[in-house]
DNA sequence: CTTATATTTAGATATTTGTCTAAATAACTA
DNA sequence: TAGTTATTTAGACAAATATCTAAATATAAG
């Protein structure tokens, strides 16, 4: 929970989430879309995995991150047992 | 959204919300439900009120605060819209 | 009017966070 | 194998954050 609401407190974490939305991408693909150098975006990636919110894989030379939307049910659920 | 996101951010006001979704609370009664002191608890009630997520009222010597949770509506568009 | 209680404000400090550049690692390609 | 491209790791640094103590403000009560 405390990992989720940390990755989640980020515009550009939220934004990345946003663009994975749509179709996987790779770190680079990723990075290209910010005007932020590559290492930051990658530890930015790093914090949305650790919270489960993205997943990856390696393709190649490519790792290509994909959003995954289950951990989110939590952030739902605690939400809806507090507004009960 | 970015501070609402913030204000999630955090175990001490996530519990603050918890505590006022019983009842409204002072300032005082918060503070006591936690190892803290008043000035930090006030601090962090600050943020809440900044995100709308709490409001208060003042009565007496006292400040009693009610836990919003309309914003939280928000949240939870913005995960729906993820999930989409 | 003075003292006590409730809360916030101010200012200080240690930790966390987001960012950068430079270097390391990994995998393609000629 | 040498060079190129993709990504991450390491280390530094400034800004933001959570916390504290001391002081200020506001209200209540004797």
């Amino acid at each position: 929970m405390n990992s989720l609401f940390k990755a989640l407190n980020d515009e550009t974490r939220r934004k990345i989430l946003d663009l994975l939305k749509e179709k996987d991408l790779s770190a680079g693909q990723i990075a290209a879309a910010f005007d932020i150098s590559k290492p930051s975006i990658s530890h930015h990636l790093v914090l949305l995995k650790q919270a489960d919110l993205v997943s990856s894989v390696k393709n190649g030379q490519f790792v290509i991150y994909s959003l995954n939307t289950t951990v989110l049910e939590e952030v739902m659920q605690w939400i809806m047992n507090l507004k009960k």
